[in-house]
DNA sequence: CCCGTTCTAGAATAGCGGTTCGCCAAGGTC
DNA sequence: GACCTTGGCGAACCGCTATTCTAGAACGGG
């Protein structure tokens, strides 16, 4: 019942990634969104309260996306295997995905900032637990044992470098040099291994 | 001749300095730069042409003063020894500094976005000069040459890398722990071995 | 065919923040 | 002391963007 909806949410948050390449966080507007999608910006109310809650659930989806393949490769049960693995999906992905992520790369993750409806604040509040599990399930089968060092490690490994790899090209808009790989995968093995 | 000043360059860089670890760049207004200084806007315009100048200026003096210790710690004769020191300078500058680290960690380098005056589009320009130069110079010891592949390799280890350690942190105001500056220091020193 | 409901549509509103402007103050110089 | 120069001061201006509001359109059900 009810006329038929022209705008669904998702088709509003990939017009906001089309934006999004192309000036960044500070050069998402509704009206650009809007403008991308042939719509008003009112329209764009009906699907979402505020523009933050709008953001949040494109970085939300933006998360849960990325986590899929990243889970898929930490699940190699080689654990050396699994960083190369983890690393190149970091790299695909950023390449296939340069919306997603500018989207990460400028908004991090700020979470607490505003106060969301609540289903959006406890969807945010539980998207890291995967990860940790996966982690922490890495660290049992590298070291026997997982410790908060070595989950440090791991996540700094696995996660934050790998992604400073790419940081660099996402937002000066640059390819990736064929060696990044074998740099990136090295590095993070002997991070996990200095954590040993 | 003329009126003295009251409020110089460096304290209005100073005091942008003062505002940014609460709020970021975004909270970074010309308002609330004037407010902690105890100045009207209108005083900012006589030493700023712009906010964006303004933000350039102390991005550049940010750059160059960390340049200053990074430079220093690459210079060490052991080439290895001298990559701890750039991790070890990374670490402390982001815990002694946190106002230029957010600037760094939210405005990368946005050389190009805007049009400066002749006078900072110049600095601008050169201020990647001396670490590129040094970069080379520490592939020509490390490796008898300096090839492509190896100048990005040096640049990620000594520059990319160790900055994603302090990333997070800079970020989430979260504190360093104690193993980050050892895991850091293996990686990009095995990321440098990559490029061998 | 009337009604409730779900949407589109886009003009109007509101407020923030950068920037400008006019005026006055405080030094120096003649 | 008149005057020139450099600055402080803060109100006013202006554009941009999030957000709201009012009207009306499209659909299903009774």
């Amino acid at each position: 019942m009810g006329r038929p909806p022209r705008f669904s949410a998702e088709a509003i948050l990939d017009a906001a990634l089309d934006v999004l390449p192309d000036g960044g966080l500070d050069a998402l507007t509704i009206g650009r969104i809007a403008g991308r999608l042939g719509a008003p910006t009112g329209s764009i109310y009906h699907r979402f309260p505020s523009k933050s809650v709008l953001i949040a659930h494109l970085w939300l989806r933006t998360v849960l996306r990325f986590q899929e393949g990243f889970l898929d490769a930490l699940d190699h049960p080689d654990v050396d295997e699994a960083v190369g693995r983890v690393v190149r999906h970091m790299l695909t992905w950023s390449r296939e995905c340069p919306g997603e992520g500018r989207l990460v790369a400028e908004h991090w993750n700020r979470q607490g900032d505003e106060d969301w409806p609540e289903e959006l604040a406890v969807r945010m509040s539980t998207v890291d637990g995967r990860v940790a599990a996966a982690l922490a399930d890495h660290c049992e089968r590298r070291y026997g044992a997982a410790t908060p060092d070595r989950l440090y490690a791991a996540r700094f490994a696995l996660m934050h470098l790998p992604y400073a790899a790419v940081h660099v090209h996402l937002l000066e808009g640059t390819p990736q040099p064929p060696v990044l790989e074998h740099i990136t995968t090295e590095a993070s093995l002997h991070a996990l291994a200095a954590a040993g």
